[in-house]
DNA sequence: CGTCAATGTAACTATACCGGTTACATTTAC
DNA sequence: GTAAATGTAACCGGTATAGTTACATTGACG
């Protein structure tokens, strides 16, 4: 991906999590982020559907976490709206030639190597390491999981 | 990044690793990797700002590696032919909001961790790696580096 | 020194993706 | 029943990318 689905999705979910439990409507959601509520409501959408997030339809209607900040990873959001891979496999490399027919398993690997790396680290950080963060603009107590 | 540039750039060194020396013109590479000479002399010009390989212009030119296939990272190959991050950002959020005025910076921040995360993972994989691969189609002995 | 082969690079095109927008059917509270 | 909200489709415009053509520059070699 190279979308940002994901930062908005992260800034949506803060919102929800300063709202303690009070749904947000897309419009309000929208307002914060500075875009379409059409855009809020597809990624409330992907999160609803990953559980991250439970939506009422209907007058007085919005979105409300569905569990603690504590228990929500970014690893769980990420999922929740990434499509794709790291990098782009090229299409179509000439099978004659003995590296055009073996080089995409290795590429595949190594997708899978980064997608896994990035996985790990974002397992590590909640929601709530999220909000702290905001608050003080500044890193507030060393978060268990952190390395370097 | 979601492009395939990186992936034409390992298919390229790992044809340049292959010819031991010997070098290959943007016309051969890209009969292997089934694309246009342009694409592959606009790789093959950032693997030489980045000194991963040697070009040689003019009659019987041709790019070669600067150095042996171990001494290669698949990190100097990302550095050389990446440009953006995993994912964007969002463009504008609102700053009359808490959330929107602060949220860039975690954001930032959340960036700098998967980055950093990918590339402790391309530092750890060589070109003889991919090389090795390559030829067996299976993972040969188990690296040095290698982490699970 | 002239020729030829190769790179480096600009310019253009077609395509794909994404965010933004409008529109509307569906759902739900009151 | 009405109003308010979501879910989703359809479309537009901007941007990035791969592919292509073209050409100036470079360098080997007779």
């Amino acid at each position: 991906m190279a979308s940002s689905r994901f930062a908005v999705a992260v800034h949506t979910l803060a919102l929800l999590a300063r709202a303690e439990g009070q749904p947000l409507d897309s419009r309000a959601i929208a307002h914060s982020v500075n875009t379409n509520p059409v855009v809020i409501r597809r990624a409330l959408c992907a999160l609803a559907r990953a559980r991250v997030i439970r939506v009422r339809r209907g007058a007085g209607g919005g979105a409300a976490l569905a569990r603690a900040p504590h228990e929500i990873t970014l690893l769980d959001i990420y999922r929740a709206v990434n499509g794709g891979a790291a990098f782009a496999l090229h299409p179509a490399p000439q099978r004659r030639c003995p590296v055009g027919r073996s080089i995409h398993a290795v590429l595949c690997w190594v997708q899978d190597e980064i997608d896994a790396a990035v996985q790990r680290t974002l397992a590590e950080i909640t929601l709530q390491d999220v909000v702290d963060r905001l608050q003080t603009g500044r890193r507030p107590t060393p978060t268990r999981g952190r390395k370097r």
